[in-house]
DNA sequence: GGTGATTCAATTGCTCACAATTGAATTTTG
DNA sequence: CAAAATTCAATTGTGAGCAATTGAATCACC
């Protein structure tokens, strides 16, 4: 049996082990996308169990962080900075309210836009979380120039991936 | 009104603007977790629409190259090299053989075990899916030995979230 | 060779993440 | 000012992601 690919009875599948071996372009340890995503989700499973004793879950942790750094966004406001939109935004902010953490009230000025504003308790736990960055600081086993530096690649990688280049730019005139 | 924190009331909050510069290390921007975080979102939206003429989902996407690259791994064992669990991978793999992508049948040999196996169809996309990191490469504006040294880099750092260190290594002599 | 521990995938329940749509409020235009 | 377009948050539906549990199959040990 060779190893070209008339293979389609369950059958035939069970021995079908060997391939030519995947060209780089397309294997898994090549992928920067799979990198991100994967280093992506340690992260979150490394944060996991330092969260889970000051009842928040990785995106509430930001979407605080956030917050402590401006209260009183609109919800739109806070998914620009967060990435993240009305959709995921909405139910999360109703578990954090139903928290304690934080409250949501219609704008008086605009009745379209809802403000979020921190409780004295999701105020009181920025004194708490301020260990938590040195806490993962020390589990990365990173100096604290190397996270920066590392920090802001991620960021221009963002930004690029945001604004992605159109590869052979289209002689396109205005229609 | 001085920017103490005796705010209770919800009235109190809607004025609640000003506070005192949050300290550098509660920054939402300097935070590498959600440097990654978001960057590993703004990653997955740019796939998407690569991806959604070929019928996939990006984890879709990210189980094919697994299997590309060896056709016939048992559920647990493809969450390995996925870094994904059962309770995630069981579902995607259903909705992926209902695609047609693949099979799942349970191994003869130990029949605890789902293997999965490839269809044809499954195996044929791969011709199709050549292109796409090209074409990604093409999206991020990187050169591929940019692309190579960040995905090692993420690499590293997954490792290092996967193993976190022990800050202070607790004399501890066996119980 | 039986039994107790282990190893599996599957399931359940909860939380994101986002596309698409809805409906209300506001702004723009005629 | 009234109609049309726009801007909002919320909702709906789908697809992850994972902790915890279940139940079957296998293995280890006596």
């Amino acid at each position: 049996m060779q190893s070209t690919s008339h293979r389609s009875t369950p059958a035939a599948h069970v021995a079908a082990r060997f391939q030519p071996p995947t060209p780089a372009p397309l294997a898994l340890d090549n992928q920067l996308c799979f990198a991100l995503y994967s280093a992506s989700l340690a992260m979150t499973k490394l944060y996991k169990p330092v969260l889970a004793p000051l009842g928040l879950t990785y995106p509430q942790y930001l979407t605080l962080l956030a917050l402590w750094e401006r209260d009183g966004q609109g919800v739109s406001e806070l998914g620009e900075h967060l990435f993240l939109d009305s959709g995921t935004l909405t139910p999360l902010l109703k578990r954090m309210e139903a928290g304690g953490w934080l409250l949501r009230r219609r704008s008086t000025d605009d009745e379209r836009r809802v403000m979020v504003y921190l409780t004295d308790r999701g105020q009181a736990l920025r004194t708490q979380a301020r260990k938590v960055p040195h806490v993962l600081a020390g589990l990365t086993g990173m100096s604290f120039d190397q996270i920066s530096q590392f920090t802001q690649r991620l960021q221009r990688l963002r930004t690029q991936l945001q604004s992605p280049l159109v590869s052979p730019p289209p002689a396109k005139v205005q229609p």
